[in-house]
DNA sequence: AATAATATCCTATAAAAGCATGATTTTTCA
DNA sequence: TGAAAAATCATGCTTTTATAGGATATTATT
């Protein structure tokens, strides 16, 4: 019995890439592929799944959102992570809403299909070889950011200052700056230019 | 005769979704495929090639580099970039370097394939329908930016503040101000935030 | 040599950001 | 249900930026 998987991402490419690199596969079968998270529902509803493969940006809810709602709904379904090298950092949610561990999208055919063995043998799989050339971003650890202060973030790289801020969130100025100074202090920076370069470097904005 | 089809990026994902979804087209073939600039040019040296798909990050050199390069030696193929959606800046580079055009990794089959033909008629393709939430960033072009601008600008990335940046630079406070103003003005833009944003994402910083 | 572009400097004011300290309410989750 | 985390608001103060109005010297460039 092969191992029958789902891939969920809205890139048509990686849809593509993964199903045309693991249809080559013995023993594993891709019986489904999905662009957004209400599709990977409905699709598990009426099919059997093995391992899901998901992407962590998806247009309607985000896949980790999606992961918790899979565990929960399905819990037999292994999960999957797929980022990109600048989502790296949402990968620990992903884990924590019960994922069995995350590949990176530029990994090549041995790291996935090592993946799927580790992850349908009950195990995790955590591929950390960035061997990427990181060329200038600097190797920082990315903050944990609470939903408001991503939103913040946004705002302040959009150019928007605190008032136009507090206005647009219907919140007072006060917390807006607060919520500016608790970035600065998890960035570990002293203004807001450092901020913006490290998160545009991190791929936050 | 088909269109001979060479696809350069080093993610073994993007390369078999695009080889798979150009595969299954008439008047399409993919000759080759290279995960660096080496491989391609060498490729290039016995291979006769109509459109060549270049990524922009590549592990040797960039494929803006590559780009040109290519350009130079075998002037009759035609390039196209691929980038993900934060490197739509870099893009513009790519045009001045004598590609016909860019496509969005994220982009569909519908929009590769015409790509494809508007670039084999001689054409130019850029696919601008970012569905994502482009917010207010217009395309801005990279504004020209004097020695002493370009010395500034990076001295605020870096979250030096002007009398700071008076000190490194031996010229007074006022002097850093007024370069200060002129970057605000050439992005047009009016804060440090927007401005070290734009100037992340054309890559200037 | 004349012009244009660049770099330098100044005063002055208003707006915004940064920093410290503290507190209350709401949500989340174990 | 109770603790922890997150979000909210406040006051006061200092520093930095943003904006406006100049002015002069120094390089290119034609």
């Amino acid at each position: 019995m092969s191992i029958k998987i789902l891939i969920v991402d809205d890139h048509p490419l990686v849809l593509e890439g993964l199903k045309s690199l693991l249809t080559d596969c013995e023993g594993i079968e891709v019986v489904g592929t999905a662009s957004n998270a209400i599709d990977a529902i409905s699709f598990l509803k009426t099919n059997e799944v093995d391992i899901a493969f998901l992407d962590i940006n998806l247009p309607d809810i985000s896949g980790i959102d999606l992961c918790k709602k899979i565990k929960e709904q399905y819990p037999n379904v292994k999960t999957l992570a797929l980022s990109t090298f600048n989502e790296r950092a949402y990968v620990s949610r992903m884990i924590q809403n019960g994922a069995s561990g995350y590949l990176i999208k530029s990994s090549g055919k041995e790291d996935i299909l090592e993946a799927i063995r580790q992850v349908q043998a009950g195990g995790y799989f955590m591929n950390v070889n960035f061997d990427q050339a990181t060329s200038s971003a600097p190797p920082k650890t990315v903050p944990f950011l609470t939903r408001r202060e991503k939103e913040v973030l946004i705002l302040i790289a959009e150019g928007l200052t605190n008032p136009q801020i507090a206005e647009q969130l219907f919140v007072s100025v006060t917390t807006v700056n607060t919520h500016r100074q608790n970035l600065l202090m998890k960035f570990e920076v002293s203004n807001t230019a450092s901020l913006i370069k490290l998160a545009a470097g991190l791929g936050l904005i």
